[in-house]
DNA sequence: ATGTCACAGTCCCTGTGA
């Protein structure tokens, strides 16, 4: 079972490379963030027809996040449940697992009133993943953290922004320590895993990025991961996500 | 040079968010 989370910043700018990465790489379930569509826009019917069943929360221009399967995507969960009006989480059933699709709150900078939304924002998934103690649970998202210094290619210059401080690092950890596993350090602990790099400045030839992105898993779920990877073609080429799509690949439960 | 992109509205440029 191969499974990708994948910010395509814009599905409707993203259409054409999502249904080349769909047809080429074959993927099991894709959570897609930041569609910046509503649900009226959203290529249900383009989606069926390349074999994919799909469930989108969306909010026009802004954030907006979706669940892409193989299998049926049913029961379907928008938001937290509690009021807020943005776009960010989305969670279903597919097959056996309770799959979520995150987009975290950027912050924006750490005395701005966004980054303490994003910190209760991270509080609240953590209340989530912690409820669902026992499920077999996949979550994928742009979680807008770097997870340790190891996922930032300039700790010193980032000293003071978000994404790395200690406060959203914690909360990241939280999540974790609420039962699930970061797949990609599971099997590459030392490795530089970047899924990020801005557009500015070359930043990809570069190697100016940081990774953002993950995929969690619950241990039962974890103990049949295979391979888990970044798929850089998908930053590379026409039109690109300034994201790439990072892919786990299970064994089948048996 | 904050070496870019996407969006909507002010609508073929500009402000905003990332």
């Amino acid at each position: 079972m191969k499974v990708v989370t994948w910010n395509v910043n814009s599905l409707t700018a993203r259409w054409e490379r999502v249904r080349e990465f769909l047809e080429t790489r074959q993927p099991d379930i894709v959570v897609v963030q930041e569609t910046k569509q509503n649900d009226e826009k959203f290529p249900f019917r383009a989606l069926q027809d390349l074999g994919y069943d799909s469930a989108h929360y969306g909010q026009g221009q802004w954030n907006g996040v979706a669940i892409l399967a193989r299998d049926e995507v049913s029961d379907v969960r928008r938001g937290f449940g509690d009021g807020d009006p943005e776009a960010r989480v989305i969670s279903a059933r597919v097959g056996s697992h309770r799959v979520y699709s995150c987009y975290v709150p950027n912050g924006r900078s750490l005395d701005n009133p966004h980054y303490q939304y994003k910190l209760e924002w991270l509080a609240k998934l953590r209340d989530e993943v912690a409820a669902r103690e026992g499920e077999s649970l996949i979550l994928g998202g742009d979680f807008n953290v770097a997870r340790s210094d190891l996922d930032c290619w300039d700790p010193a210059g980032w000293e003071g922004s978000t994404h790395v401080s200690p406060p959203e690092r914690l909360a990241l950890e939280e999540i974790l320590r609420a039962g699930v596993d970061d797949l990609a350090r599971l099997l590459h602990p030392d490795e530089t895993l970047y899924t990020w790099w801005d557009y500015r400045q070359g930043s990809f030839r570069r190697g100016w990025g940081l990774r953002i992105d993950y995929l969690l898993a619950d241990a039962a779920s974890a103990s049949r991961l295979l391979d888990v990877y970044v798929d850089r073609e998908t930053r590379k080429g026409e039109k690109p996500s300034d994201h790439a799509a990072l892919v786990a690949e299970f064994a089948s439960p048996d």
